[in-house]
DNA sequence: CGCCCCATTGAGACGGCTCAACTTGCGTGG
DNA sequence: CCACGCAAGTTGAGCCGTCTCAATGGGGCG
C-alpha cells in the first residue's frame, strides 16, 4: 500500500543516482501542494528553491524540536507524523501529513522547530528553505497569499481538533479521524472507502487523547456494528453515512 | 479592574467625538503587538492602514463565523473570546485575547471568518485590513516576517492546547490556564499574582473541555489547599510554585 | 524456533459528568 | 424600599465512560 501511495506521486522521470528527480510543474500533487493556483512561470521560480532529498524510512526523523528552523516541508510520498514533547516528557501527536500537505509552520516565531517530525513509512519530502520562500513571497503576491492561506488552514484544522479533543467521546474522535483520512485519500484520487492506516494504534490514541485499548475497543465495536471493517491497519468504510453520523455525538 | 486594564493602554491623546484616537507609535502596547521590532518609519506606514473603531461592550460581537474575511484585529484594551460552532451546534472556545494580542488569522484560507469573536468586557480593537497588510508586507520584509511569526506562534499555542486537552486532568488544565493568564498580565506590567478573570466559569470550562461544576470544584480545592484564593472572578495566586507543579500532572 | 512488539479483550477502579438543590449578586418593577 | 426573577456560581450524590492493569493472541525478524 505504501508503494501504491509512492507510485501515485512518483514524478515522470527518475534520476540515475537514486534520488527522486522531480519538479513542481510535473508533480501530480501540484493541485494540492504549495504551487496551487500559481501560473507556470511562478511555479518555475518556486521550483528552483525546493530541495528534494533522500527518502526517509519509517521511524526516520526529518527534524527534532529545538533544532534551528530553516525550512518548511511538503510531503511528496508516504506519510509523516508530527509530535511535541513537553517539559515533563509527555508526548502529543499534533498531526499526520499525507502527500501534498505542507508542514513545519511552527518554529517561525522562535527560530527553532517546535515539534518532532518522523516518517511513518518510507516517505519523501520537498524541502522549502523559508528565508528564500519569504524573499520570493515578497515578489509574488499570490505566493505570499498562498503561504498565509496554508498557515491559516493549519490554524483552522487545529481549532477543529481542539473541539474534537474537548467535546467528543472516543467513538466520535475515531470516526472523525477515519473520515478525515478518507477525504484526504479521496482528494488524491485514491479510494475513500478502503485504506491502509499509516499510523499505529498508539499514534491514533495519542493524537486523539485516548488510550490504545480504547482505540482498539472502539474499532472493534464499529466493526461489529458493520460501519467499518478492520484488519490490522486495513480499514474499509462500509457505511460512510453512519460513520459521519458518529462524528456528531458528544462525550 | 477593567478600567485598570483600559487605562494602562490608553493612548496619550483622546479625541473629542468619543472615539479613542491613537497611533501605533504612541501605543504602549507596541512592544507586544503587530509593530514589534519595526523601525519608526515602518511603524508609521502600518499605522496608516489601521482603523480604530468604537469600543465594544461586553457581549458585542466583533464578527461572526461565515462573514467575509477582510481584516485581522489587535486587542487594544479589554479582553476578547473567540469560539467556533460546529455543524451540530457544539461550541468550542478557541482562545482568549488580551491587549497587545492579535487575532483573526483563521479565515485567510477560506475568505470567511472561521470563528466568532466577542468582547468579554468593554474592549477596543485595532482593525488591520488584511489585503493592505499583505501589500505592505510585500514591501517591508520585517513586517512580512512578523506576520508569519504571529501566525506561527498561534499554531504553537494551539498545539500546546491540544496537549493540554488530550493529556491533562481538570486540575492541571485549570492551573495551566491560570498561569498563562498570569504570565500575559505580567508581560503588560500588571500583577502576576492578583488578577480578575475576564471570562465566566462557563467560558473557562468550555475552553478547557470540562464542565462548570468541575471548574468550580477545582478552584475551590485549590483555594482549600492555599495555592490560590478565589473570590468570584478575583483570583490571587498565593503559591506560584505549587500551581506550576500542578501543570505537570497527567490525567 | 523463540522473542518482541503490536493489538485485542476482559475486569475493576476512578475522574469527571449529570442531575439537582441551594446561594449569591444584580437589575427590574411594583 | 423590598419583592422578585434571573443568571452565575457552588456543592452534593450517583452514574458512566474511559483508564489501569492484566492476560492472551498474532506477525515479523533475528
Amino acid at each position: 500500500m505504501a508503494s501504491t501511495i509512492a507510485s501515485s506521486n512518483r514524478p515522470s522521470q527518475a534520476c540515475t543516482h537514486g534520488f527522486i528527480k522531480a519538479s513542481c510543474s510535473h508533480c501530480n500533487l501540484k493541485g494540492l501542494c504549495l504551487p496551487i493556483a500559481m501560473d507556470i512561470d511562478d511555479i518555475e521560480r518556486v521550483d528552483h528553491l525546493i530541495q528534494r532529498g533522500r527518502p526517509l524510512h519509517a521511524g526516520d526523523h526529518l527534524y527534532k524540536a529545538g533544532e534551528p528552523f530553516r525550512s518548511i516541508y511538503a510531503v511528496r510520498s508516504g506519510s509523516i507524523k508530527t509530535y511535541m514533547i513537553d517539559e515533563d516528557g509527555i508526548e502529543q501527536v499534533t498531526g499526520f501529513y499525507l502527500p501534498g500537505e505542507v508542514l513545519g509552520f511552527d518554529g517561525i516565531g522562535t527560530h527553532k522547530h517546535g515539534c518532532n517530525v518522523v516518517a511513518l513509512e518510507t516517505s519523501s519530502v520537498c524541502e522549502i528553505p523559508f528565508e528564500r520562500l519569504e524573499d520570493l513571497a515578497a515578489q509574488i503576491p499570490s505566493l505570499q497569499h498562498h503561504v498565509f492561506q496554508l498557515m491559516s488552514k493549519q490554524i483552522e484544522s487545529d481549532h477543529q481538533m481542539m473541539l474534537t479533543l474537548s467535546k467528543k467521546n472516543a467513538e466520535s474522535r475515531i470516526a472523525t479521524l477515519l473520515l478525515s483520512l478518507s477525504r484526504r485519500f479521496a482528494r488524491r484520487n485514491l479510494s475513500a472507502r478502503a485504506m491502509r492506516l499509516p499510523m499505529s494504534r498508539m499514534d491514533m490514541g495519542n493524537f486523539l487523547g485516548i488510550t490504545i485499548e480504547t482505540v482498539s475497543r472502539t474499532l472493534s465495536r464499529l466493526q461489529k456494528d458493520e460501519i467499518i471493517s478492520v484488519d490490522g491497519r486495513e480499514i474499509v468504510i462500509k457505511d460512510p453515512e453512519r460513520l459521519d453520523a458518529l462524528c456528531h455525538q458528544l462525550q
